[in-house]
DNA sequence: CCCGCTGGGTTGGAAAATCCAACCCTCTCC
DNA sequence: GGAGAGGGTTGGATTTTCCAACCCAGCGGG
């Protein structure tokens, strides 16, 4: 999953380089839900068993994931989060929040987030600074390198 | 990409069958950001012709993606985001910002997003209920589906 | 009228990734 | 000493991706 030519810089496409692959993200999903065993991410992710695990070294190699050991004797561990693997949590709460909005017609959803507050999360997207939920029309994107500009609803 | 055994059904698994391919949500991007034009979309994604226009026909029959007409005679069109597929953007933004600040030690960005507030935008996810920033211990997992159970930090 | 350019693709064959079943190893339990 | 769980690895078939080349329509100029 190398770069092709030199399209635009971002954070994004290196960010998906990281965890962008088939399954990356699910094995995220389930190990933030705490089934972090490798035969618990095969059947939960759906992965075959030989993916799985290069996924998972890729992940770990990351420092989104890191191997814990539960067991001494037999050797047991299970793949657990890391702090920066937590800090993709709002990837997939938005992911899950876009597919339950547009893919569930009917509105049964196969997972609800229950937050702290009592009520099932529905996530929003804000700015730190205003505090105002962010949309589409409220950005103007700023490319900082040089030739790569937009032509949208920004100003290069 | 078509689900193997029978994994978790998941809103998450579902939104990445249509958007987790390699270039799709770079096409996204590109889009939203208002180049929208094919070869546009070859340049700053890097995806190779054949890829970008399997890619394009996915998006469009989605409905994340439209095709608008910008010039009759030659006839020549763009494709622009739907409603749905601005919805997308909280996803974009969150693994921009995650790149940010997980891979760029330096700090120095790849391109800013500036908020109507007048600031660069550092997004974060809030709940719609309480309006406080979502932190992982504050979520608790509720799957619907029996037997789906998650051993982590929720109760089933 | 003919040449080349732009925009938006399609095609064929080579290279890479994925899938799957089978196998392996260690340890535990009975 | 047999069975089973946990955590993988291996070989070969299948599917995707990649890439360069090609195609077509519509200008624009000479």
């Amino acid at each position: 999953m190398a770069a092709r030519k030199d399209p635009r810089p971002c954070s994004i496409a290196d960010t998906l380089a990281l965890v962008g692959e088939k399954y990356s993200l699910l094995v995220l999903r389930e190990v933030c839900l705490g089934n972090g065993r490798f035969d618990q991410l095969v059947r939960n992710t759906g992965a075959p068993r030989d993916i799985l695990a290069t996924r998972l070294r890729r992940l770990v190699d990351a420092g989104i994931l890191a191997k814990h050991l539960y067991s001494e004797r037999p050797q047991r561990f299970e793949y657990r989060p890391t702090r920066a693997g937590l800090e993709l949590e709002p990837v997939l709460m938005t992911l899950m929040a876009w597919g339950d909005r547009h893919l569930r017609p009917d509105g049964d959803r196969p997972m609800l987030l229950e937050h702290s507050c009592g009520q099932a999360l529905a996530p929003a997207v804000t700015c730190r600074a205003c505090g105002d939920e962010v949309r589409h029309e409220d950005l103007t994107a700023r490319p900082q390198t040089p030739g790569w500009t937009v032509t949208g609803p920004s100003a290069a």
